[in-house]
DNA sequence: GCCAACGTTGGC
DNA sequence: GCCAACGTTGGC
């Protein structure tokens, strides 16, 4: 079973707003190299760090379980979202999303400035400059050193 | 196919 | 709100 971790900005949805409505289309990835993992690299039962990013605190929050598999992202189809795709065409997508359902909060944010400073985690992508992916794989031993800090 | 311009991400 | 870094677009 893979692991990953999933960029949020808490003020369009935290995990808080997991919790509260249990399981969520992760919608609006607009990004190849993301939406190709989620296409091509998760499954159902997948568990998934939770991260607030663009916010005070940036850091991982809690865990979240990939619930389906890719399917179309809906709003790239809608003219009314911030998502909407004019080149992408319901016979071809051009872009998925998984659901995501809620496992639990951590018992504390671990930091980004946290994370930045064991080296255990320097291969992160999170960790490097200049890197955005909002959805990236953690290897078996990056998840289980995170969890251990908790 | 190059690359400048533009838009977005996300830490600070 | 600023701005560095990056990805995408589109003219040529």
């Amino acid at each position: 079973m893979a692991h990953w971790l999933m960029k949020s900005e808490p003020e369009a949805f935290s995990i808080d707003d997991l919790a509260r409505k249990r399981k969520e289309a992760w919608d609006g990835v607009r990004n190849y190299q993301a939406r190709n993992f989620m296409r091509d690299g998760m499954r159902p039962g997948d568990k998934a760090f939770f991260y607030h990013s663009n916010c005070a605190a940036p850091g991982i929050v809690g865990i979240a379980e990939v619930a389906s598999a890719a399917y179309p992202d809906p709003t790239q189809f809608d003219p009314r979202s911030r998502h909407f795709d004019a080149g992408s065409t319901r016979d071809e997508p051009r872009w998925v999303l998984v659901d995501v359902k809620y496992v639990r909060k951590l018992k504390r944010i671990i930091t980004l400035d946290e994370l930045k400073t064991h080296p255990e985690l320097a291969a992160m992508p999170l960790v490097q400059r200049g890197t955005r992916l909002s959805v990236q794989p953690v290897t078996q031993a990056q998840w289980d050193f995170i969890l251990g800090l908790e």
